[in-house]
DNA sequence: CTAAATGCAAAATCTTTGCAGCCTC
DNA sequence: GAGGCTGCAAAGATTTTGCATTTAG
């Protein structure tokens, strides 16, 4: 008669979804969650990794990054106040610790516009392509 | 034998679409692009609204932005470095005139990231949203 | 008149959903 | 074991493309 406890459980896929979404050094797209994911769980399929991605943002463990190029990416909830860089030359996103915005949610611009919140991305090139660049004399813009 | 001067046409449906970017206060959507070109141009169908502002960003007459909502609106490429407020009322983006980050082209981050250009994005209340919320007694979030 | 442009509908993508079997708890 | 989870494939949603017809120049 006791209410059965139910709940989420833990899977394979689940494990190797979260953790990879956990060890990333910037948001991962849906395709980059799921190569990465494989590695350890090789049959994972797209599908699953959609629910596990929706799963983990119902419950507030992860966040949507949508950036520039249109992708929506996956970064864990964990992370406090940062902001982005998306790497012109690879497609790489990175996290960037800090804030330079000088503009406090609360706000009211002058517009009579009230900031509760923001967001800030820097494009440009990430070491890796800088110093590729380099080497190639510069040939990319 | 002269080689025949081709070219594009003007027409009636990318007068209209051309006009509505042109007179937006924020970029739009393809939807409302679609919406209010059609108030001119009731025929006009939504694959030549992406024709033509696919023609608009290759001669560099219009740009798109992608906001956080997933949405990629278009705007007019005539505007000056800006950036956006997004209303989480009514989902309308606004341009803002200036720029609030102290952050210029060319600087080299401490880890290595050289920036080539940014984008910042106030998230909030326009004016409308923030009086009708006032007028509600603030329900809503 | 010629070929660009349009509207429609089919095709291509990307994401979500239905279902039968698999696996936690 | 019961029901949540998964993989597959079908269904949706959005954007692109093919084609016959219209129309600018």
């Amino acid at each position: 008669m006791a209410r059965r406890v139910v709940g989420q459980r833990r899977t394979a896929q689940r494990e190797a979804i979260a953790e990879v979404i956990r060890a990333a050094r910037g948001p991962l797209t849906i395709g980059q969650i799921h190569d990465r994911a494989r590695r350890r769980s090789p049959m994972l399929g797209l599908a699953t990794v959609y629910r596990t991605v929706k799963l983990l943002l119902a419950d507030d463990l992860a966040h949507a990054v949508i950036m520039s190029d249109g992708e929506t990416r996956y970064e864990s909830a964990h992370l406090g106040h940062h902001h982005h860089f998306h790497c012109g030359g690879c497609g790489s996103v990175f996290d960037l610790p800090g804030c330079p915005l000088p503009i406090a949610d609360g706000t009211v611009l002058p517009e009579g516009f009230v900031v509760m919140g923001h967001e800030v991305t820097l494009h440009g090139r990430c070491p890796a392509c800088v110093k590729q660049a380099r080497l190639r004399g510069q040939r990319r813009r």
